[in-house]
DNA sequence: CTAGGATGACCGGTCGGTCGGTCATTCATG
DNA sequence: CATGAATGACCGACCGACCGGTCATCCTAG
């Protein structure tokens, strides 16, 4: 019997490998040697644990996202209060910002990929069903506050919808031109505006 | 004196050839000779007019803002109230996601490449300055609402980004997902909420 | 005939993906 | 215990398709 490696462990070292080279130089212009390179092995074993360059991009938005997913939950765990659960969601969603910014570089060209063609790709189908999730995730707050009479909402989807898209937006401009403004004070203004236009 | 041609005229047409395949391929994925086919000229003419794709590339993103800025410039003539121009700013906001898709559709490059890497490029120096103008057009609306009185807003900077963020996070996650929530039911809510949160 | 303009065959570099082969480890066998 | 067969893991030289850019050539109006 042969050598046995941790197959989970080493896939998930190509992955975060992928993520810095892919958020480095964009999706295209990254080369499999150097995602080979930056995990420290073969290129030819990258190929063992993912059969084409598409299939790592496809993997690794699955596991940013998750991962992703995970330090939301953690950070949020307990928190009762729908106002007190979306101002904390924002402000997790900042953090993220700094955090995460490898993730959000590489999410450029999850955007670029998914909202091309016809819709019919595997990736435009899971960066559907992403956002469909968060959408409702944070629509669901919303709505625990309207039922609770903390919050007042006509259509907590709009509502959610909207605010994905401030914060989507804002990291955009904020990657594009890190002198725009100021991350925390936009995270202020954009708190008490959000609040405030749910405010019963 | 052989032929004369209308240069500008043809440069035009090889942008809006370039803009139609780049929305349609990506930039990375489209080739010269498909920019050539569709602006039904031989690949060695796009060379008379662009040294370079980079060249092309830089160009179309000057072409396309001026033209949507253009677009803007038209729709909003003659409005003199804040408020008023501040709706009908976010009602254009809105039709230019339908009537100029492609433009959006290629922007995801312009993101992509602007978002990465030291800032230097001149692709980045570009998107910043457009963002910085954008900016300072939307909160000069708000400002001088701010001084007659019809509007209240402590930092006009800071509210036109997050509007302007808000409206680029819509346009992606409508490509994305066409059927994620109802254009018009959010452009109104989305006016409401707006201009709520900046009245007096 | 002249010259501006257009062209597409061609070149050269690049990179995703393959594959033959090496290495390390284990264990059945004598 | 020695050893060599079996096998999983790893690797990088190589291949071939692809594409940006060039340039020798052709076309056409005057």
């Amino acid at each position: 019997m042969p050598i046995i490696v941790d197959k989970d462990r080493k896939r998930r070292e190509i992955l975060e490998a992928a993520m810095r080279v892919f958020s480095r130089e964009g999706y295209h212009r990254a080369k499999m040697e150097a995602v080979a390179e930056e995990a420290g092995i073969g290129k030819g074993t990258v190929y063992e644990y993912f059969k084409s360059k598409t299939d790592l991009f496809l993997a690794l938005h699955d596991h940013m996202l998750a991962e992703l997913k995970a330090f939301y939950m953690k950070e949020l765990e307990g928190i009762q209060q729908p106002a007190a659960l979306l101002e904390r969601f924002i402000a997790v969603a900042f953090q993220t910002f700094r955090l995460w910014e490898p993730f959000f570089l590489v999410f450029f060209d999850y955007w670029a990929e998914g909202g091309r063609g016809e819709q019919q790709t595997l990736l435009q189908t899971r960066l559907r069903e992403a956002y469909a999730v968060a959408r409702n995730d944070v629509a669901a707050i919303i709505a625990a506050g309207v039922k609770d009479g903390s919050l007042r909402c006509d259509n907590p989807l709009l509502a959610a919808a909207s605010i994905l898209a401030t914060l989507d937006g804002l990291v955009l401009q904020w990657l594009c031109d890190r002198d725009a403004f100021d991350l925390d004070a936009m995270r202020e203004s954009l708190t008490q505006t959000i609040l405030r236009s749910l405010q019963p």
